[in-house]
DNA sequence: CTGAAAGCGCTTACAG
DNA sequence: CTGAAAGCGCTTACAG
């Protein structure tokens, strides 16, 4: 590895003016700047990344809180598509994206090993904020983060408009004519619960009574649940028309359920999901969802992250990123 | 933050008695090491990683060549599950995952840039191999590293033992009665031809005439290509009774094609896919398949990588994953 | 067993 | 404009 010292002494110079010279620094002649930059390039220079950062504390390194293992990370495609827009925004920054683990020998929590890497910014996204420790400690830490379907006042957050998400799809289920509107929701979250605000106020807004029998929790991303809560919804005495369901990678779920039942989808009971996931329209019935704007999502938590790190400040925005209805075939009309 | 010196000065002993201490070394009394260590606990050092690594060169920190934009990165199942498993793999052993980009402003290489960071190792997947500059130049570097998916004597690599994968699949074509078996493979790579390789053979050993015509190339993870080619393959003359896709995935294209062809699967048309992603058994009917082992693919990797750090070699092992031939519902038996 | 010292490769006031 | 020097926080031969 040839480092400032072999440049100086190559081109006669002390080590301090290739530092400069490298660095672009008003300090030095345009002369000796050019000579000495030459030289670097013929030397292939490479700084070592490791004394820079002893000096200036500047890791260029952003990390990355995402559990990929318990809530079905890299598979979940809303978070991974969010990743993906995040990196992409970083990278073209020369920021590197590492992944924070807790360490297990070491016993270190989050927050330490964000420290002990000198991350300059968090990125916490698919991760359970209420029954995992050191998730908050590190959202609030001094270091600029921001969570990803969380609110707080204390740190940045990005979620999507989920309100309206809901608010607009239920009433597009009334206005397909139908009544008997199921929604099974995921666990109680933050997002859950704006989720269902949206719910309710539609069936207020419409003047249509609501049946808290058909207002049922599920899981998030899990087909299995919705497998069993959409056979017990169709069991009811009454059973709902339509059903919106926590997502729509759960339409499986769903699915399975109506064609052992014995229904056809829309034509027994529509069906509609949440998010927009590439294969959305390859169901059969193409589906009908909310698409959440996964790209802009992870654009936004990118820029906030640079913005702290460049006015060294620690912002607490929660910014909504507003959500699209995609009307395809699982709601059909009735009348 | 504390430092050595902190502590120093509070203990009263020197800085590189402290560092003795802590880093556990035998040469140094057992009460003082006792001692130091205490006080380092109390004022909650955390020894700063960067110098550390300026030192010693051991950054603990792997890097991941994983292209999550062309080839749909983390929304490949197969590859996200083999990342997790290497992610958790490393992780137990105190090494952190960075990504590695092609830094755009400072235009370094892969090479470049996993040098820059001190990387102490590679994992490269989900990469186009063959039509990519720089990743084998990363591959053969003095870095350890292991490539998915591929197959060299100067790295090493990981990957299905993908001829028996077609071959067993092939066969139970075969065994179900079908004998216009169609392969609709990815593009050509070394996974490729070793599964055409498997196709092929499946047919010498069951002295089954092969019909060119119905081995065609598509596109991994491709929808698109995959309605497509499945069009093409109905509107033969003779059209296959059977055909089998590049990827569980594309599972989605070929349904679409036979529905708008008229055709149901699988009594019309009977289908298999690759891979044995999580939902395969949901689709209608459950899609027969392949299972590759991400899990043990991703482990495996890990497992050399760590061997070769410790080792301070560069092993250059082809390491073959057995696959196992998933029998569902997507091939009907014919007589 | 303990300390003083050199050095990893870089940056940055400080003189001149 | 240029150089000498101190220092970032750590590790590790080398004396004693």
């Amino acid at each position: 590895m040839v480092t400032l010292k072999d440049i100086a002494l190559k081109c006669g110079v002390s080590v301090g003016a290739v530092s400069k010279a490298l660095n672009d620094s008003h300090d030095i002649g345009v002369e000796t700047k050019q000579y000495i930059r030459e030289m670097a390039r013929k030397l292939g220079y490479r700084p070592n990344f490791y004394a820079r950062t002893l000096k200036t504390n500047h890791s260029y390194n952003i990390g990355i809180l995402f559990d990929d293992a318990t809530n079905n990370g890299f598979g979940h495609a809303f978070f991974s598509n969010i990743l993906s827009a995040f990196r992409g925004e970083m990278e073209s920054n020369d920021y590197d994206l590492t992944f924070i683990a807790r360490n297990s020998k070491i016993d270190e929590s989050y927050i330490e090993h964000a420290r002990h890497r000198r991350l300059e910014g968090v990125l916490v996204a698919c991760v359970d904020y209420y029954n995992e420790d050191g998730i908050i400690d590190l959202l609030e830490s001094e270091i600029p983060s921001v969570a990803i379907d969380y609110m707080s006042d204390k740190f940045s957050c990005v979620y999507s408009d989920n309100y309206n998400g809901l608010m607009s799809l239920t009433s597009h289920c009334f206005e397909m004519g139908h009544r008997n509107v199921a929604f099974i929701h995921g666990q109680h979250t933050c997002v859950t619960d704006e989720r269902i605000r949206g719910y309710k106020d539609a069936f207020k807004k419409h003047n249509i009574p609501l049946n808290e029998e058909y207002l049922i929790e599920g899981e998030y991303y899990s087909i299995e649940t919705t497998y069993k809560r959409m056979k017990q919804l169709i069991q009811l005495p009454v059973p709902p028309s339509c059903v919106i369901i926590t997502d729509d990678y759960c339409m499986f779920g769903a699915q399975k359920a109506a064609y052992e039942m014995g229904l056809s989808i829309p034509w027994h009971i529509s069906i509609a999901g949440y998010d927009d996931i590439k294969i959305a329209p390859y169901f059969s019935p193409p589906l009908t969802t909310v698409r959440q704007d996964a790209f802009l999502i992870g654009k936004t938590a990118a820029e906030i992250i640079l913005y702290d790190i460049e006015n060294k400040t620690k912002s607490a925005h929660n910014i909504e990123i507003p959500t699209q209805l995609i009307q395809r075939g699982s709601i059909r009309k009735i009348s």
